[in-house]
Order: structure tokens, then C-alpha cells, then sequence
DNA sequence: TCGTTCATGTCAGCATTTTGACATGCCCGC
DNA sequence: GCGGGCATGTCAAAATGCTGACATGAACGA
């Protein structure tokens, strides 16, 4: 059943910005803007908020535990972590009390601070997934897990 | 190790993982780093390989087209097109015939060379689509342009 | 016990990208 | 004509991210 799609059976490349990588490029830029956009009004950037939202569900996460949460390296992960750190939003302890990881969790500013901004993220989402057909948004989430499987390994 | 995740079990849409959001930064790292990973071996970045393949595609470019087409500033763009020009892959008229936009161009050595590399990536985006069920792919587009299209506005 | 291996945190240097600013050249309404 | 408005190219500085490197601490097997 190949039937559905005619358009361009011979020329298996037409224009890129219809592949899915690039899609996969332009989609996530604009949320990146939107949210950048978003979080600018509360002073934070989109490396903090995610900082933010992961310690709020595992407190306790170390630097090496964060940065591949977020897809950077050690290094930029631990320049995140002193901008919160001296902005108050999180603590870590000076010492590690097993191994070198040294566990960060949110203040109540933290906390205070993170709540403030879910709203408005969280609106950037909802117009996301109100874009979409109610009944794709699953098959939607199981495929870009795949994706990101498959290219991991 | 990294054990950080025996807590309670929280919502299923309380894992931030699992949002859309999130899912799409993982599949876009993921193909990022696959794609830098391929071309690495060909002396080529992701950025350059999009300026190739889209200058191919629409010859006579300018950078400021460039630059929004890869989703990034000017500024950044004109630095991929002087390394690309320094390669030797692409042309650039000295001035201006009309206004200040300097069309670009592949030279031989260019379609040569994005020739090369083409069937590399490709492998990759096939890699991708194969993950998913075949008659996911056409909604799966669809569903990202309309993410993009409503977080771009 | 000891040595190897691995993960982590951190420093330094480099590359990339962005922000801000400015000059130049078209377009379009007046 | 001609002026404002806009887009483009480019420079400089700052921000951001990465690679390479090193030291420390824990786990594991000989």
C-alpha cells in the first residue's frame, strides 16, 4: 500500500524543508524562541528552567546527572548550576558525602520561583499540543521517542 | 552510577520527559549528533551541510535567506558561508548587481563534495523513518510543521 | 591489599553563536 | 524628487558551549 503518497516517486529528495530532520530542526527552534521569549520576562533562560524542573522532580540530581538531562556536557552544566547557585534558586553541598557528586536541590525561592514560571511555559506547550489533532499527540510522543532512540545508540 | 529515581510513582504527564517539549529537544540532539558524527568524517558541520544542501536546491542564495532557512542570525551565517568560500565550495559575487545581497552558489568542487555526503546523511534520515510505523511519517510531518507554525508566530 | 577502571568535578583554551551597532542600498508613499 | 521605513552585510564585544586535560573518589577483580 504505497499509494497514499504519488507526489515524487522517482526523486527521492525534493526539497528539504519538507524532510523530517529538517522539521525536526525548525519545530524545535521555535520552541526554543517561544520559550526563551517566555522565560526572558522572568529572568530566567531555558537551560535554567530545565535545570529547575528536573531538580523539582529528583531532588538530589548531580551536575554529571543534569547535563545529560539537558544534552549538554559537564562543563556547561556546572555554568548553570553557579548561575542558580548565586541567584539563590538552588544549594549544593560544599562537600560530597559519597563518591564527588555533590547533590543540588531547590530553595523555597527556587521552588517559589519555578511555580511562578510553569504557568507561562506550560501555556507555550498547551498552544503546542492544541496545534494538534487530540488523538495524535501519542502516537506523536512514542515516535520522537523512537527517533531519539534509534540515533542515540 | 547516576541512581537518582527511586521516588514515588508520579503521573505518567507529570515526567517531564516525557512532554512534547522535551521529546523534541532529545530526537533533535540525537540527529544532531548523528548527522555531526557522519559529516565529521567528511571535513563538513551540520551547519555547512544545510548551507550546501539548501544552495543546491535554491542557487543564488543570499546570506540573510541563508541565515533564516538554518535558524540562525546573519551574523552567524556569514561566517559558515566565508568558511564554505575559503573550501572553496561556494561563490560569491565581490558586489552587489542589486542591492547588497550577494547570491552564492556551489561551485564543482561543492556539488562534488554535498554529493559525497549526501548519501551519509541520508542513511541517517532513513535510519530515522525507519523507526517509525510507514504510515506515521506523512502525519508526523504534518504534526511538526504545525508545531512550528503556531510557536513561530 | 592493591591496581585498574570508571565517573565526577573542575580548570583552561578554543570555537561557535549571539547581541548590539552601524553603513549601505532598495522600495514606496508623499 | 525625496524622505522614512526596511532589508542586507559587516564589525566588535559578549555570551555560550565544547574539547582537552587533570585530580579525586568509588567500585571491582586479581
Amino acid at each position: 500500500m504505497n499509494e497514499s503518497v504519488p507526489p515524487e516517486p522517482s526523486h527521492p529528495a525534493d526539497d528539504i524543508t519538507h524532510h523530517v530532520g529538517y522539521l525536526l530542526k525548525r519545530a524545535q527552534a521555535a520552541l526554543r524562541g517561544a520559550m526563551d521569549k517566555v522565560l526572558r520576562e522572568h529572568g530566567l533562560t531555558v537551560p535554567q528552567y530545565s535545570t529547575l524542573e528536573l531538580l523539582a522532580q529528583h531532588p538530589g540530581m548531580s551536575n554529571a546527572d543534569l547535563a545529560r538531562a539537558t544534552f549538554v556536557t559537564r562543563q556547561s552544566g556546572n555554568v548553570v548550576l553557579r548561575g542558580l547557585q548565586e541567584a539563590g534558586l538552588i544549594t549544593r553541598p560544599t562537600t560530597a558525602d559519597h563518591g564527588r557528586a555533590r547533590p543540588a536541590r531547590l530553595t523555597e525561592e527556587g521552588q517559589a520561583r519555578l511555580a511562578t514560571v510553569q504557568a507561562a511555559v506550560h501555556a507555550v506547550e498547551q498552544r503546542m499540543i492544541d496545534a494538534l489533532p487530540a488523538r495524535r499527540v501519542a502516537a506523536l510522543l512514542t515516535d520522537l521517542d523512537r527517533i531519539a532512540t534509534v540515533l542515540e545508540e
